[in-house]
DNA sequence: GCCTGGTGCTGCATTTTATGCAGCACATTG
DNA sequence: CAATGTGCTGCATAAAATGCAGCACCAGGC
């Protein structure tokens, strides 16, 4: 697409910070670029870098139309799909961010699903936390994301919400194995890992503990939750996490156990968008087939 | 802006209906015309017009081409109008329809207030019929609509509405001159000029007298307000018309009456914009003034 | 204080792209 | 069956983009 040629330009220097290093990533001269963007700065009326000593940063008037860009480009990318399905064969590329509890295997499933439908749409994935999922999503990075407990919600549409307990995640061997329902408090007694904070399942841990007499100590932090799940068989601890994202032919070493409701609430799973965008046509079919599969649970 | 060059040769051709004469219009060859359309189409991936013996038209591709590229021009000038806001003046350009009614004294009168408040910003204002006035808003073709009972109220997002009554505008010297508030059947057993059908006025009538044994038998269907309310001053007739169409030094020949609610019941006036836009700056501060004098009403 | 390495910018030659001109094949129309 | 109007195309030219080399500038290190 000639016409968004600027465009890229105006990308590759404002990720770049440096029109000479821009210049390089796409295999032109620095003179040929820097012509272009003041060309492209004086049709626009102003200019939309800040020229420093150590390279070039955009400036308020660049961050806006920097926006622009990104709505744009997307745009015509949905329509190219749009296009594309009036001539019959769905065509297109759905962008997911998903929270890492998603990852293992409900995602898999559904974008084979689809993919079995409509074999010439393509796919990225992302795992990102969720205050960076939400973050891309304004960005045009992704066009949908999947998160646990989302922390903004400003310009966060939901598609669909569905209730999420914690679960306890524990060897078959664990002195509480044998209970049906955890209480809290119990498992909080035992050695126990987390996630760390920018995940929604340790938010509710932390509500949950707030202002009772509740401490959590984790032997354990991490940020993966494979590795907290592979953990506890190595070590008679306590993992947490939500049950989507445990794998269906469960280890049998592995036991899952519900935590009290009382003890703690359950959070929000939510596949959402860019409140008023208009999703490509194969983003929002995928979209549609996530939230029916999840309302279906 | 160079980028949108090839856009614009696009929507000259779909407006010619052809391309030597689209680019006639554009002051150059039509070989030149030709290969632009050519090489976009190649990019695009797929033909945006269908050549017909007698020219060429756009072709269902196309149609959402040209809806993206409305947008994307329409997004542009906000974002420049954003710059410039933040660069201390504002600048920008309002593109208003409005039904007649509202023409003569309410909007010279707001446009004038805003534009003593900032100069630099311009107006092109477009005397539509509600109808009509929707379906600019849907191309673009103007940011706001001021109508009078609007007609299809899809994708138009109102920002205020005001009830306005029908009133009648009679000559001081007709026989019903005398009374404080009139009966919608006197007026008729009088003669009367009404708007016609594609005006709000004419439709409130219509409601007001279907199923009861009341007709219409205007002497005169006009389509200008001016026109009928001029009218009155050569024969005793009755007009139409609702109060915010009166201007203030009211002819000391001419008389306006009330119709007593219970014959004829308000309609509204919108001001209105498309659903889900973001407005540029300018226009939205305008839309803003005039939102606030109508509610002040 | 003076290099060193980085930046953006610019004059000139060159390459690439867009445009204009003339003419073609085709379809409709009188 | 000619006349008119359409989109399209080969070739020459005009215009624009790019590459090359070098400029002035600035921060950091010796």
């Amino acid at each position: 697409m000639r016409h968004l040629r600027i465009f890229e330009m105006i990308r590759h220097v404002a990720r770049a910070g440096s029109i000479r290093r821009a210049a390089e990533d796409m295999n032109i001269t620095s003179s040929a670029l820097t012509r272009q963007i003041q060309r492209f700065e004086a049709e626009f009326g102003g200019p939309i870098f800040e020229r420093l000593p150590k390279g070039v940063r955009l400036n308020p008037a660049g961050e806006l139309l920097m926006q622009h860009i990104r709505t744009q480009v997307s745009d015509l990318e949905r329509v190219r799909g749009q296009v594309a399905d009036l001539s019959g064969e769905r065509r297109g590329h759905v962008a997911i961010a998903c929270s890492q509890a998603v990852n293992p295997i409900f995602l898999p499933r559904e974008v084979a699903r689809y993919r079995k439908a409509h074999p010439r749409v393509t796919f990225s994935i992302r795992v990102r936390d969720r205050a960076q999922a939400e973050r891309d999503l304004g960005q045009f990075a992704t066009d949908l994301a999947i998160v646990f407990e989302p922390v903004y919600l400003v310009d966060f549409e939901v598609i669909r919400a569905v209730e999420q307990p914690v679960a306890a995640v524990l060897s078959a061997s664990h002195p509480l194995a044998g209970q049906e329902i955890l209480r809290l408090r119990d498992c909080l007694a035992h050695p126990h890992v987390v996630p760390s904070v920018e995940y929604g399942v340790r938010h509710l841990l932390e509500k949950a503990t707030r202002g009772r007499s509740l401490n959590l100590n984790p032997v354990i932090e991490a940020d993966s939750f494979e590795l907290m799940r592979q953990y506890v068989l190595y070590e008679d601890v306590i993992s947490f996490q939500i049950p989507i994202g445990v794998v269906p032919p469960v280890d049998p070493r592995l036991v899952i156990r519900p935590i009290d409701p009382a003890d703690i609430g359950p959070g929000l799973l939510l596949i959402g968008q860019l409140r008023g965008r208009t999703l490509p046509v194969a983003t929002a079919k995928f979209a549609q087939q996530v939230a029916d599969a999840l309302g279906a649970r």
